[in-house]
DNA sequence: GCATTATTCAATTGATTACTTGAATAGTCA
DNA sequence: TGACTATTCAAGTAATCAATTGAATAATGC
């Protein structure tokens, strides 16, 4: 094989997993399926798609490797192929936060109108909570805690958190983390919290990141 | 504006951007362009399009922000709008080879095909270059060269290895890099060395993963 | 001004894509 | 067994994309 013709092959290879991420709804899946694995029926519920176009889309995911697929009963249960998968996704974001001036306009947009004080990132996170000075709070709903979490996080969802506020330790700081960084439950339990004297920030990314950087996380899929 | 709206607007820029890496062709441009400024009718020659097709696919690159364009005299130079679009090929790379079979499959042939033997990795390069136990021969074109390189390499093009040996240091291990992992010169380079005695192993990657990773280069664009 | 050159624009072609609809498959539960 | 469910498949439509072709821009040198 001459040189010109391995490279061709190659980058046709590379650009069926660009095509892959080349829809924003493909995206939104992928990022949904970074907290754990989902049936199709609820990505479809969460992307809005009918079940047969969701099915089609996570097809298309699965023949270039970016999920995989297992089934249990009724059920179809897709999850991320890898850690890399996560980390090309923090790249494109990257990227598009760097580069594309709409993008740029929407987060800002989206930051300004929520209390955008203080995020925590995670490597100090991390030195804190080794030295026990901390509450690391996910505010996921429980069904994507139990896939996995930070570790040492207690899990409180947001929509529960006024009633479970005596829960949270008392006079330590909190730091709540959801699904990423454009996720929006951190923010909500930030503002619960701070509301009732509770001092409290939000981690900078979400849990899919903090797991792909390598970072301690409980996770009973490989327990 | 909603979290939901919020959300599909920001995933469809980012699949613009993922749309832009769709094509095989605009991805060897990426590659190449991440090498240093090129003009539209080099990038034509080099992918083998037509001039007003290669400059169409550019302005899919620029629209989203992954290439920029200079204009001088008669000539348009294009280049990668930043170090994090090479990161964002990397991580492809990266996914593609650990989930996509037939990459893992065209890269086991091409690796067997030549001589692979001790890669050696950047960050080992460069301890060893501090330690001045190594000489670093970066074997591409004097253009891309002159565009930047390696901190403390010397250029001498492969196609003119045989005549210049002479200026390569004696007595000490040589190793040559290029474009990229899938870039053949220093493969030639590396098994010319060797027939004549000279202990010489390529570098892993090539100069644009060298310079995104943040370690020593002489870029007198910079300069 | 005029010819030349690099690049871009505009219109056209055939191929590919997203989504819908309705039917087929495979597994569960009574 | 038969009713029911989650998922997938297959066919069809409208929209989008890659590449070609020929013309239009802009900068250079005479």
């Amino acid at each position: 094989m001459s040189e010109q013709n391995f490279k061709s092959d190659l980058f046709a290879q590379f650009a069926r997993i660009g095509k892959a991420l080349s829809s924003g709804k493909r995206l939104e899946m992928l990022e949904f399926l970074a907290q754990g694995e989902r049936s199709v029926e609820q990505l479809a519920r969460m992307t809005g798609l009918s079940v047969a176009n969701t099915s089609q889309h996570l097809q298309q995911l699965r023949q270039v490797g970016l999920v995989t697929a297992r089934k249990e009963g009724l059920y179809v249960y897709y999850r991320v192929a890898g850690d890399g998968i996560v980390r090309l996704l923090a790249a494109l974001r990257l990227v598009g936060e760097e580069h594309v001036a709409d993008v740029d306009r929407l987060v800002k947009l989206f930051r300004d109108s929520k209390d955008n004080l203080e995020p925590v990132p995670a490597k100090e996170l991390w030195q804190r909570v080794k030295q026990g000075l901390v509450t690391v709070l996910d505010v996921r709903p429980p069904e994507e805690y139990a896939q996995g979490h930070i570790r040492g996080a207690i899990n409180v969802p947001v929509t529960e958190l006024k009633k479970r506020l005596h829960q949270i330790p008392a006079g330590q700081e909190v730091v709540a983390y959801c699904r990423g960084p454009y996720c929006l439950l951190a923010y909500e339990a930030v503002q619960v919290l701070r509301k009732r004297g509770i001092k409290a920030r939000r981690l900078e990314d979400g849990y899919p990141e903090w797991k792909s950087a390598g970072l301690p996380v409980d996770d009973p899929s490989r327990a």
